[in-house]
RNA sequence: GCGGUAGUGGUGAAGUGGUUAACACACUGGUUUGUGGAUCCAGCAUGCGAGGGUUCGAUCCCCUUCUACCGCCCCA
């Protein structure tokens, strides 16, 4: 028996046709639909210096401090495969200078592909992984924000999901946000001893991280905890008014959680998460997190210019509509199978598929030199509508055969007929059934 | 990074410290030697993730390792 001798990466996939067609049109439908959106695709390096990433995300994320996948190349530079679209997107809108006036703001961008973290693998998890995102950049309206969120709703929906729930927060501008984070360790402190050991050190490095602990013995504090919203100035305050009236003005559906945090460090005001509410994804039920940012184009040397965007998990999305059984139709049946029958058709044989494909018709013949009986089985299989045989004797009259599978009718063919009316002939017969 | 469960053919799997590793599906061939989806017959793991060890003997016991999955951390 074969035994392979190489395996793929650690937390790494194959994707086989069988996959492949589902991804494609996942983001057929996203090129689709975020071009009515008036996004159009960026690509940028999969890698980048370690440094773009590292600043974007904050030092003291998880994504940078453990989950890089990073590397020193053979001229000595650090470089690390991007763990996110934002900061790649950022960098190459600085780059090319896609502030510049000839540019309509705000400037929409969407991306699709790899992401790589170097974490423990599990279920909707993955080391290298895909996602799809929008960035928008250089404009605060309120209006943009949901027009994010509401594209992202429309994609999903769009493509079969049902059971999504919208979960919205602020974190409010640096003010707010500072303020609020000095209320929460006020009111935390003097619970330090009751707190779980990871809520501790959250504590110091990032109090905001302690809301959404899963931890029983903080969601008793977190319940009681101050609100961020009780701490936003008035500009965010109005901000985030907005987008809930420009939300239910659009019909959406959505839900305020302030006890939402997310990953990134570069968020403020608007985030959400999009998630499934079915009970089958349990550890990777968020499908889609984004939000608002301001900052980072400085931070990459570029003037002041706020964003939005969103990233969606192409493993996790197709997982859930595999979940919820939503299928889509994909003709794979072939056409034609082209049976030859004998050493001597080979070349005829060949001949024949090249024509039929010639035509635009899906064909498929055998190259093994098989009995008609397993050409046929098949044929068979790849759900062929008809079949062309073509032995010693059919050759010698210039004719083929050609079968109705379905009816399992079949008739002579002059070839030279096959060659220029192939068509006709398939019609023909179809009415004739 | 921490903790746990698992790993038998193309697939789903049964199984035991000891001569030929069930069964099913799939596949291949045959069943009037040129025709499909049915039936029947036959074939199909020198091997039980990999590497060591214990043993007269290991797929089954022990160790290491790899991978997958689950939980934590975190996140898409």
């Amino acid at each position: 028996m074969a035994k392979p001798i190489f395996q793929r990466p650690k937390g790494t996939a194959d994707l086989l046709p069988q996959q492949t067609e589902q991804w494609q049109h996942v983001e057929g439908i996203a090129r689709l639909l975020f071009g009515d959106y008036g996004f159009k695709e960026i690509r940028t390096p999969h890698f980048e210096n370690f440094d773009v990433f590292s600043r974007s995300a904050g030092d003291t994320s998880d994504v940078v401090t453990k989950e890089m996948y990073d590397f020193y190349d053979k001229g000595d530079r650090h470089m690390a495969l991007r763990p996110e679209g934002t900061a790649g997107i950022v960098r190459a809108y600085v780059e090319n200078k896609l502030y510049g006036p000839e540019f309509d703001k705000p400037y929409k961008a969407f991306y699709i592909g790899p992401m790589f973290r170097y974490e423990r693998p599990q279920a909707g998890r993955f080391r290298q992984f895909h996602q799809i995102g929008a960035e928008a950049f250089g404009a605060v309206s309120p209006a943009l924000d949901v027009e994010i969120i509401a594209m992202a709703v429309d994609f999903f929906k769009t493509l079969g999901l049902k059971n999504l729930k919208v979960a919205i927060n602020t974190l409010g501008d640096k003010t707010s946000r500072d303020a609020y984070r000095q209320a929460l360790i006020d009111y935390l402190k003097p619970h330090f001893d009751e707190l779980s050991h990871d809520s501790q050190e959250r504590l110091e490095k990032n109090p905001l991280r302690v809301l959404d602990s899963k931890d029983p013995k903080d969601q008793i504090f977190v319940a009681d905890a101050p609100s961020i919203l009780d701490y936003l100035t008035p500009e965010s305050q109005n901000h985030w008014q907005r987008v809930q009236e420009l939300l239910t003005a659009l019909d959406l559906d959505f839900e305020v959680d302030t006890s939402m945090v997310r990953g990134l460090d570069y968020y403020n005001d608007t985030i959400f998460e999009i998630m499934t509410a079915d009970e089958s994804l349990k550890g990777s039920a968020t499908i889609a997190g984004g939000g608002r940012y301001s900052g980072l184009v400085e931070q990459f040397g570029g003037p002041e210019t706020p964003g939005v965007g969103f990233g969606i998990g192409v493993e996790r999305l197709i997982g859930l509509l595999e979940a919820q059984h939503v299928t889509f139709k994909n003709d794979n049946d072939l056409d034609f199978y082209v049976v030859n029958i004998g050493d001597d058709t080979d070349t005829i044989a060949t001949q024949i598929v090249q024509a039929i494909r010639s035509y635009g018709y899906m064909a498929e013949r055998d190259y093994l030199a098989r009995s008609p009986k397993a050409q046929f089985k098949s044929a068979d299989r790849g759900h062929a509508k008809f079949v062309v045989t073509i032995g010693e004797q059919e050759l010698a009259n210039h004719s083929a055969k050609l079968k109705n599978m379905l009816t399992g009718q079949q008739l002579d063919v002059k070839l030279a007929d096959l060659y220029t009316d192939l068509p006709t002939i398939i019609t023909t017969e179809a009415e004739e059934e």
